[in-house]
DNA sequence: GGTTTATGAATGAAAG
DNA sequence: CTTTCATTCATAAACC
């Protein structure tokens, strides 16, 4: 994690260990996990046919232990599986949609049409041909999902320059890891972590005066 | 989809420390903040070395602030690095004890050397000049997060789910569509998704007992 | 074979 | 704090 600048993550750790079975993915390159058949057929019936399309880790564990017997899988991919379809198809619905915003309603399916790389727009399933099993997509996204991309530069409650006495979270220049930090407990907004409004011009205006205290058990946790 | 070139985070990584222009971005894509590497090389300082897990408003804007030199940054993105950061580890702390109490799987959380970047964790802040004899906020003691029951349900927000409690995936062979997969959802590990931090391991996860007072200080707040 | 596409993996951002 | 969403990075697979 933290450091997506391309590291061939030649750790050689957990992925696929080696190929030891006869269901081994596809191919024996083993660095990044691949569905077997199987694998990718049971997964997409969970997912269209029994429209399950956030399990619980729970529900990612068992389906993992199941699938585990056509070959190497972990927990991790059954979970990025699920959150990618997800994704995307939830991606699609979205360029689908704004296609159509025109209202000249014509989409082109099947041709390149798609904004940027021209990448077509298909719903559909049923990538390998395996299954074969006639699913659909529910196009329904009751909830909110919009919401844009947003740049907006959130504004810390109008900057008012606090003069505490704070120690030196950085010394100096930051080459070594700073000393320490105070509490500088003055009156800020209290420990209530901005937590909604980065984009939201709430000002601020809201002071609280609070005690908190974070401690072990259950106090911290949550 | 496309692959646009990326930045291969050489940018030398380093120098450019009190220049205020050599801010490099590191990614080319312009929408989402992404740390530097001097940058997340601090911010893990300040994590894992200083054990500072949960920065307060006012840590963050120091923090901020110094990073700035490195490049562009905000508030909203310090907060959101503390945050992910501590729920990821956390998420795998938990996976780990789901899988512990389960006993079925056997996920090699932690199992290789963290590749990324090699943050240093041992650095030679013990030597920061200033005697720092300051009054610490943060009494953390090395405890390891015991981490008690939440017993919260997992009701999948308002969505569609047609999930009934007990969906049954996989019913028994497992060679058809399985239908009988129990959540179980007892056990009381709520529902901690696993994120990140996959091939990631780093323990150290302390519980850190401050208490912070706020005045009133409403004065300076508007 | 290089190039494009599909998809696994990661993480920033935000909602709940 | 916990969970989800969106976007990006990285890489295997598919395509000439």
């Amino acid at each position: 994690m933290e450091l997506q600048a391309q590291q061939p993550t030649e750790e050689g750790g957990s992925i696929q260990a080696a190929g030891s079975s006869a269901n081994t993915p596809i191919r024996p390159t083993n660095n990044q996990w691949t569905p077997t058949p199987d694998q990718l057929r049971i997964l997409q019936e969970l997912y269209y046919d029994k429209v399950l399309k956030c399990p619980t880790p729970e529900q990612i564990q068992e389906i993992c232990l199941n699938l585990q017997q056509y070959g190497q899988i972990e927990d991790k991919n059954v979970f990025f599986w699920f959150q990618n379809l997800k994704a995307r198809e939830r991606q699609k619905l979205r360029e689908f949609r704004n296609v159509r915003v025109g209202g000249s309603l014509d989409l082109n399916f099947g041709s390149t049409s798609s904004t940027d790389d021209g990448r077509s727009i298909d719903l559909n399933f049923g990538s390998t041909g395996s299954t074969s099993t006639d699913r659909s997509i529910d196009l329904n996204f009751g909830s909110r999902v919009g919401y844009g991309v947003d740049g907006s530069i959130m504004e810390q409650r109008g900057e008012y320059h606090q003069e505490i006495e704070t120690l030196p979270l950085f010394p100096m220049h930051g080459e070594n890891v700073f000393g320490n930090m105070k509490t500088t407990s003055e009156g800020g907004s209290g420990y209530g972590w901005y937590s909604g409004g980065w984009d939201d011009n709430n000002g601020g205006s809201c002071i609280s005066l609070e005690l908190s205290l974070n401690s072990s058990g259950a106090a911290d946790m949550a």
